[in-house]
DNA sequence: TTATATTTTTAGAGTAGTCTAAAAATTTAT
DNA sequence: ATAAATTTTTAGACTACTCTAAAAATATAA
């Protein structure tokens, strides 16, 4: 058996290796987590007894095959959740998250297999982030975040990396959302912040921001 | 903030009083949720501390208005999850007890509003039960148990008022579900079995059956 | 009504998770 | 290469919940 505070751990050491790649640091999961460094100490010798970690002290952690796969059936079940809040429910994209962190840890591969096919088999969840399959995979998205582009480069919006509200009402007020088409003018050096035109207007945001909003160059 | 330990007895505690009326018994709690009595003693001070519950040592148990409040919410937090998980995702009414034991503690009461919308407004769920309004009232159903019906007596089964996979799965078989016209026949006083009829076949079911039977007599 | 049985509560202890403070190990910088 | 800074782990304590065993209160029965 495996607890709901073990699996949040799991997800954040999918999550961060999934940004970073390589191992992870105790601090950055107590950080991603929102708790002590000395808990996740704690928390990492009973994930290793169980065998869903494979963890040296000192020398971070990495998640064995097990916890992977348990960590990946995690991120289906919110990724699912979540395109159902939105596709059926009814939700905006900025309102989900916090739901969606509830239902992921609801225990049935029966009730996940059914949503799956009642959503008939989404690929992508409202915020453009890839639904694992089944089978562990997770789709390579082949977008590129918006301030790493070049200087006049024209793309499409597939999908944001950042799953919070403030940052999601934002985009919605700055008329951003999957599928709009992006211009990008200028970066400023100074503080890395970027002109961009959007549906023949200019408009300037934040690397901040920009980092967080995936383009498929067109 | 309350914890799902305690929404769990504040559970047991609106089920007995359903049930039985009048005030809750430590020991009547304890073997509804599993428990020791001991632990059931423990959490009940807490739960008087919280005000959800009027409680006076040795001398049982009520729920507060908020206590009821809560409770309530959460059962019909689970009918409509139930009434999802059966009318949406095809589930089978014995199979949904589980995941909506586990889907009644998610917090959010949007999700539900909207749930209810996406579910049409369900009066009842999949058993026949009353799912109980936002306001808190639950609807009496004016059904008797069928083992309390007089010998001749015809009627229609509304609901059934134990929701567990064996005994759903053999009424199933019995060929017995909601809206199944019934009569009874005859009542052994032996075993205080019943013979009854259902679409022109007789057969014989014992009393704990015929106690979890709600008919509309006809 | 007094003894017996039953129910309920208290006492003490265990598990899972959290915390702060301090110690140990590792990394960085001079 | 050694000192300083940072990261990580350990130690000890706290909360929420659970348990068993024993004590206290209540109910039942002769």
């Amino acid at each position: 058996m495996i607890t709901l505070a073990e699996e949040n751990y799991l997800k954040a050491i999918l999550s961060i290796s999934l940004n970073e790649g390589g191992k992870v640091s105790t601090n950055a999961i107590a950080n991603e987590i929102g708790t002590s460094a000395a808990s996740v100490s704690d928390m990492l010798k009973k994930l290793q007894e169980k065998k869903f970690i494979k963890y040296e002290k000192y020398k971070g952690v990495e998640l064995s095959e097990t916890g992977q796969n348990k960590a990946i059936n995690i991120l289906r079940k919110h990724r699912l959740w979540e395109t159902f809040l939105v596709n059926k429910l009814g939700f905006n994209w900025s309102e989900v998250h916090d739901v969606a962190e509830q239902l992921e840890h609801i225990q049935s591969a029966e009730l996940i297999d059914r949503l799956d096919i009642f959503l008939e088999h989404p690929k992508f969840d409202p915020h453009g982030e890839p639904i694992p399959t089944k089978e562990g995979k997770i789709a390579s998205t082949n977008t590129t975040p918006l301030n790493e582009l070049q200087v006049n480069t024209k793309g499409k919006i597939m999908g944001v990396s950042l799953d919070e509200k403030d940052f999601l009402d934002y985009l919605t007020k700055l008329d951003i959302t999957i599928g709009t088409e992006i211009t990008l003018l200028e970066k400023i050096n100074f503080d890395k912040s970027l002109s961009i035109k959007i549906a023949n207007t200019k408009q300037h945001i934040s690397n901040d921001v920009a980092k967080h909003l995936l383009i498929k160059i067109s």
